[in-house]
DNA sequence: GTTGAGATTGCCT
DNA sequence: GGCAATCTCAACG
């Protein structure tokens, strides 16, 4: 267990998914360095969790990767766009942190050659983002994201002034713990998905 | 500006 | 065969 790995473990998935707004998600792609300060995220508690892919413990190819070492990467495919998590708590322990909007940093001509579509639209959704940073494989799938092209920097100068809690997107809400608040994201932030636009700060983003 | 239904691919979530 | 942790665009208010 590496310091970047502690992170990743040891505290509830929710308090892991409030941390991680304010991050910053940042990817060496072949065209140049892309990031973003992340501001939505979405917690899955595995076996326990209705919600979950490692729901009852389901453990195949596809949700092998939530089975792995804090920190893993988990990549996967649905309806043609690709979603990426961050596995947290311990090895064999499958739960994750979606990521679902970022807020453009770096390399913000790159996303928009990559997305063809401008502002909030080029990241403000799980598989937006993965567009955006041209990100359209399964590759990292199981790499660690300290060793990888795709990196957490866990250092920040951005924290949001509110943190909101919400249901989760797209996921089945009849299950036992569909319907939990364990979506979290900046509050007023215009790349948060869904963000209603009278309700975005367009000054400060929503960061304190 | 906001809401709803169709598109469309891979795996059994 | 059916469904999935989504996106896009057309239609409505």
């Amino acid at each position: 267990m590496t310091n970047y790995q502690s992170f990743y473990t040891n505290r509830e998935t929710t308090a892991i998914a409030k941390d991680l707004l304010g991050k910053v998600l940042s990817y060496r792609s072949e065209q140049g360095v892309v990031s973003g300060y992340i501001v939505e995220t979405e917690a899955y508690l595995g076996q326990q969790d209705s919600a979950a892919h490692a729901f009852n413990g389901r453990r195949t190819a596809f949700t092998e990767a939530l089975y792995g070492q804090p920190g893993t990467i988990y990549i996967y495919q649905l309806r043609q766009q690709y979603m990426f998590d961050v596995v947290v708590q311990d090895e064999g322990n499958p739960q994750g942190v979606l990521i679902r909007g970022i807020e453009p940093l770096l390399g913000r001509s790159i996303m928009l050659r990559n997305r063809v579509i401008d502002g909030v639209n080029l990241t403000n959704g799980p598989g937006k983002l993965m567009q955006a940073f041209g990100i359209q494989s399964k590759q990292m799938n199981m790499q660690l994201l300290e060793n990888a092209d795709l990196t957490v920097k866990l250092t920040t100068d951005h924290y949001p002034a509110q943190i909101a809690a919400s249901t989760r997107i797209g996921v089945n809400a009849n299950g036992a713990t569909g319907l939990q608040p364990y979506r979290f994201y900046v509050a007023h932030n215009p790349y948060v998905s869904r963000m209603k636009k009278s309700e975005m700060d367009l000054k400060r983003h929503g960061w304190s």
